[in-house]
RNA sequence: CGGGGUGUAGCUCAGCCUGGCAGAGCGCUUGCUUUGGGAGCAAGAGGCCCCGCGUUCAAAUCGCGGCACCCCGACCA
């Protein structure tokens, strides 16, 4: 339908329903003869000739100013441009034009998606409670899951992601290493309760996914399909037009082992980003490893208790003392599946929530409330693990390694001095649990990593036997035994690369779409259409463009030509072509890039060629 | 779920403090004029002032309660 490129449609997308006069199917045996599968070829090939469409006819309205609710660019100029149209928090619907950019991203992720050799299914988004349950992910999704009942009351949920759904299909198919791998994908709306949808489309509480999951016999296979995955992602972002870096990210609430999300750097992004200037590492803050600074080094000095009066923060403690926050304890309490936890880390380092919770392997991780806080006689500013007794203490290395530490008396107003690990507490758990910030040590080089927002634009995990053993998914390997497959999965959230496609490419004056995934190829203005030589080079040029496979969006409408540039701006198509009085005695159309603002008048038997050369397509 | 903000015409907003006829610009409709960067003149249409309760002779305006939307945080593949 959108043509592209590279010549790489296959027939589903493109051939027209035309297609079927030329060769009933139903009377072809053992395949099609060869004059079908050229005229097949053929259909496929080229692009659908579609009529250009007229702005006067186009529902379609933009705004000259912004709604007020918008905050990001890409939602201000959604909104501006007349794309989407909010309908309630987190959801929004598309307008003509903002739908065939939706279709063309689509249709890159289908072309890339099949390319690698993944095959397109289709699931429901409503789906039985009872798989969720069988997963036990019914509870760990917690209110993010869209929850209701059928005539009968009985549970479904919509689906927020469809690892339970696939599993199910995969194992109505999968019966032997024969069948293996097989990597399936769908395009597909989710539903998501989410606490604060945000940002336009960049989060939504109903989107659309491409979600694709990987079946192997084992891990070393699985790396093969994790491979042909990240590799279509990236030629998927390359294409659509969004710079994406590919960071070390923390699998979440889907599970799994290594995952890597890809990730588009700009300030506006909801993730911090931490990345090494000379190795190269890069990861999300949650997961991000690093080298803390160094402990000072001492011999272990006999403990002392001393007068701290009012002082309950490591920065007034360290201050009071006249030491480094390095030589402190900080102590942290949480509530891991509703029982209390006491954490203990160096005063100058945070907690990463997210990496204490997979230390304990806790689904809810929750700050302590002051009044479980009282009930458990913690004090609050002088609390220390040293003769703490009724709750499990997780460390970081950072406070057991370090000695002679400052930590809290327990006691009102008291620390002590010299506290060290083994002699004086224990832990029970010795995990790295501390955030990595700007400035730490990069893991590998040891050089300081810097911080970037970003928004997280696809992710791909390597789950491995997770679902399968849930959910029942086994084949038989070559000596009979009976095993559970190896997953993978894959994901693209479409609407946000929509959203992050117009941050990367706008300007003040409106969107400037990369050719890829423009609703329209060329936009037409055409000026002074009262006068019969304007409407018949107009005539010349949609037909050339035609001719040509370019679509084309032509404002035939009654307005000023300040209106219509002003709006050929903002709708952002990569090529602008004015067919007015004024050109044609010049000598031919004015054709202007809408990325460069370069502009020109080019002889009307030039112009295919310069638009496709704008277009990328010479 | 905590903190902050905003709800008045399709959009951007004024009016509210100090209660007394519902407003402006843009957009929309009609006519005339106009056609190279959001044109001009004229005449129009368009309102549950977020909802409910209360105070008052009288509420967009004051009080109480609720809802929605946005932002920050928590949360979140």
């Amino acid at each position: 339908m959108f043509s592209a490129p590279r010549c790489r449609s296959n027939s589903r997308t493109t051939a027209p329903s035309r297609s079927f006069s030329i060769a009933p199917t139903w009377s072809v045996r053992g395949g099609l003869d060869r004059n079908t599968r050229r005229a097949a070829t053929f259909i496929a090939t080229f692009p659908r000739l579609e009529p250009p469409m007229r702005m006067s006819k186009l529902m379609l309205k933009t705004l000259r100013e912004p709604p007020s609710e918008a905050e990001l660019a890409s939602h201000k100029l959604l909104l501006r441009a007349g794309l989407i149209v909010p309908l309630a928090a987190g959801l929004y619907c598309f307008t003509p034009l903002g739908w065939r950019v939706i279709r063309r991203i689509e249709n890159i992720i289908r072309e890339e998606m099949d390319e690698s050799g993944a095959q397109e299914v289709h699931l429901p988004a409503l789906h039985p409670i009872e798989l969720w349950e069988q997963s036990g992910r019914a509870e760990a999704m917690g209110e993010t899951l869209f929850r209701l009942a059928d005539r009968k009351e009985r549970g479904f949920a919509l689906g927020p992601t469809h690892e339970e759904v696939i599993s199910f299909l995969a194992g109505r198919n999968i019966q032997s290493y024969r069948d293996l791998p097989v990597t399936l994908y769908q395009i597909q709306t989710k539903f998501r309760d989410e606490p604060r949808p945000r940002g336009g489309l960049v989060r939504l509480r109903e989107f659309t996914m491409k979600d694709a999951y990987s079946f192997d016999t084992g891990w070393d296979t699985l790396d093969a399909s994790y491979d042909a995955a990240f590799n279509a992602y990236v030629r998927i972002f390359q294409r659509a037009g969004v710079p994406v870096i590919p960071v070390a990210a923390d699998s979440g609430a889907i599970g799994g082992k290594d995952s890597q999300e890809f990730v588009f750097l700009t300030d506006d992004g909801e993730d911090e980003i931490l990345l090494c200037p000379k190795c190269g590492y890069a990861a999300n803050a949650e997961k991000a490893e690093f080298t803390p600074p160094a402990a000072i080094p001492s011999e272990q000095l006999p403990v002392e208790k001393v007068h701290t009066p009012g002082k309950r923060t490591i920065a007034e403690l360290a201050e009071f003392l006249t030491i480094e926050p390095r030589q402190t304890v900080k102590a942290v309490f949480y509530k891991a599946d509703k029982k209390p936890l006491f954490v203990a880390i160096r005063g100058d380092l945070d907690v990463n929530e997210i990496k204490l919770k997979n230390a304990l392997k806790a689904t809810e991780l929750e700050p302590m409330d002051d009044a479980t806080i009282r009930a458990l006689g913690l004090v609050a500013g002088s609390a220390s693990a040293v003769g703490l007794k009724g709750m499990p203490i997780v460390a970081d290395p950072s406070a057991v390694e370090a000695p002679n530490l400052v930590a809290g008396a327990n006691e009102e107003d008291y620390h002590l001095l010299n506290t060290n690990h083994g002699r004086d507490w224990k832990a029970d758990i010795v995990a790295p649990i501390a955030l990595a910030r700007r400035g730490d040590a990069c893991a590998t080089c040891a050089t300081p990593l810097e911080t970037r927002r970003g928004m997280e634009m696809g992710h791909v995990f390597k789950l491995g036997t997770l679902y399968s053993e849930s959910m029942g998914v086994q084949y038989l390997d070559e000596n009979g035994e009976r095993k559970p497959v190896v997953m993978g999965c894959y994901g693209i959230g479409v609407e946000r690369m929509l959203a992050a496609i117009i941050e990367a490419h706008h300007d003040d004056n409106g969107i400037a779409w990369p050719a890829e995934v423009t609703p329209y190829d060329v936009h037409i203005v055409a000026l002074n259409l009262d006068q019969a030589a304007v409407v018949e080079a107009l005539a010349e040029l949609e037909a050339a463009l035609k001719r040509a496979g370019l679509s084309a969006l032509v404002d035939d409408r009654d307005d000023s030509a300040g209106i219509k540039f002003k709006d050929a701006d903002l709708i952002g198509i990569p090529v602008r072509l004015t067919v007015s009085p004024r050109a044609l005695e010049k000598g031919g159309l004015e054709l202007r890039n809408r990325a460069t603002g370069e502009t020109s008048i080019v002889p009307a038997g030039e112009v295919i060629a310069a638009s496709l050369a704008i277009l990328g397509r010479e």
